[in-house]
DNA sequence: TTGTACGCGTTATCAG
DNA sequence: CTGATAACGCGTACAA
């Protein structure tokens, strides 16, 4: 048996490119790595056994060594199902991948406490950088990210004392001039429907938008024109229903969510309620379906996508050396009119 | 200046960790991941030191040393922002974490060098498991999968020669399953929209268990009821236009992909044309507000979370020392008749 | 431009 | 049940 020590025909060693190469492991490992540190000639035959070979470096052995250079990013999410957050993590994938950072993620289920211990778990691999939705958090969590010394990007609101880096639009700005453009619309007895605000900063953010903006207007909080629920379709449709049958009658309904204002569309159009005539509706964040109704909807449209790019853009400034406090980044929102209001 | 060589105030290691319980380090490495081989005060000491540091073990060390090991598994779809992919996502992290696995993510496009290049990418983490979506790859992934010599599953359809592990359902017979349907329910002229089947393995059996149907049945394929179209709700309402000019009159539409049915459905309200009187419409995949229309959507319901947490659970046992060939899974589908045909 | 020696933090092995 | 020692595969520092 001429076998090596080695159990099966495995994955090949920097050693043995170097072996085949005729050159030493170190100037594989400056070939691949800064290919304009070493002679052409290297550089030809360690690419040469490279491809031979079907080497695939072992970051686990560079990460060692060098951390802060794991090539591997981290992300949090809310909820893997939430189309917005997709949007979001494609933008940072994309982003990553053109510097040859993966990415690790996870969902926190809306939970602080599942956020720290994933938090805890992904730092175990060394992730070069971390991403978190949310910007609330454990005190366990500021704990963890102080220690590990990497860049944090949070980027599920504008907030005023982010744990490092920011990428984030105001969830209060954009229900504000949401609710400011019905006012502006003409409607008075506006409603708002919304996620459960003790759950959920973003959802507090957008309830107390909306409030101000009354306010503002000189027209009056009524308890009976807030509702809190989970988002689904089903909750927005029972929202529409519940509200329909209040007294003087709504004249607008903002959701603080586009499946909440679709599942209500859905429901006016079963029960042939007519919008806006009847009732107008708003919606928040744009899904393609909102504009494809009968009469579509008007909805907020924030840069989720370009909130993913931006976010891999800072954290990448940081592991290119800069070390200062790097400024909150406002991506803004937009109001896109529809037939709905 | 008293540091001591270690810059700032990082993440302790088990040798720190070791000095403040008074034990070894290979007591505390033995205490963290087998406790029940240590004495009882071995384990209280190791594990106060631990919660007074918050130390977090570094897997990259760990993994060095003992590969297959590495407490991250890594998976590929065709796009981060399908929500059909991303319940398969949630079942495999939901089940992975169970079992301390963290889970690396990315996305192909829908292409098969990129997946290619993906696998490199994340094999150089050496995770300790894999799971794509697609089941059609180039030479190299096949390279790949060998030489890095871990559990691999496939899940987007039931194929024949899996790289290795298997579950799936069959886009065939599910196709073929709903087109009988139609049959069954005495539509004769019925046209198939889905995507296009030269790019992709499931569209192409689709497309073909909708002809296996016909064919059964004695009905004749007609070229012009056959439309292959990227989904998306616009290309929906577009078919369904297309198909409504052709004469005969086509009475039902199987829409390979609720996106399609959905866009269709959309468009046929806003045009007033009655579903399912003109048109009987059916989808596949049970998307939530498929249900949520005035005319609820036939569809096909695939377990897509279950398919993620049995792809983790087939892992799991390869992991656990399990060598042999494990069978395939089929999880099947499951055709919900609604109001739509 | 290239190579050598050593160390990164953990675990397998084996002796106590 | 515990501890000493030697890897794991690569990168830093330095020497050639």
């Amino acid at each position: 048996m001429p076998n090596k020590k080695r159990p099966a025909a495995l994955q090949a060693r920097m050693k043995e490119v170097a072996l085949r190469a005729k050159v030493s492991a170190m100037s594989v490992s400056r070939a691949l790595r800064s290919p304009d540190q070493v002679s052409s000639e290297t550089l030809r035959r360690v690419q040469k056994a490279v491809r031979e070979l079907g080497y695939v470096p072992n970051r686990l052995a560079g990460g060692l060594k060098a951390p802060s250079r794991t090539q591997l990013a981290a992300a949090i999410v809310p909820s893997l199902q939430n189309s917005l957050f997709a949007a979001t993590l494609q933008g940072l994938t994309d982003a990553l991948r053109k510097r040859g950072i993966n990415l690790m993620l996870g969902d926190s289920g809306y939970s602080r406490e599942a956020e720290e211990s994933l938090i805890a778990a992904f730092l175990a691999h060394r992730p070069c950088g971390l991403v978190l939705h949310d910007t609330s958090h454990t005190p366990g969590v500021r704990r963890l990210v102080r220690n590990a010394g990497i860049p944090v990007v949070e980027t599920g609101n504008l907030v005023n004392r982010p744990l490092d880096l920011l990428v984030s639009y105001s969830n209060f700005a954009a229900a504000r001039a949401m609710t400011d453009y019905l006012v502006g619309r003409s409607y008075r007895r506006i409603a708002f429907v919304g996620q459960i605000a003790s759950l959920n900063e973003r959802a507090r953010e957008r309830q107390r938008g909306y409030r101000a903006a009354l306010t503002a207007a000189g027209l009056p909080l009524e308890e009976a024109l807030t509702i809190e629920t989970p988002g689904s379709f089903e909750n927005g449709a029972k929202a529409i229903v519940q509200l329909m049958g209040v007294r003087p009658k709504v004249e607008a309904v903002f959701f603080a969510g586009d499946v909440l204002a679709i599942g209500a569309m859905l429901e006016c159009n079963r029960r042939g309620w007519e919008v806006p005539k009847q009732v107008a509706i708003a919606g928040f964040d744009d899904w393609e379906i909102s504009r494809r109704f009968a009469i579509p909807i008007t909805t907020l449209d924030i840069p989720r996508y370009q909130i993913g790019e931006r976010a891999a853009a800072l954290m990448l400034r940081r592991l290119d050396g800069e070390r200062g406090k790097l400024p909150p980044i406002d991506v803004g929102f937009r109001i896109i009119e529809r037939a709905s209001t």
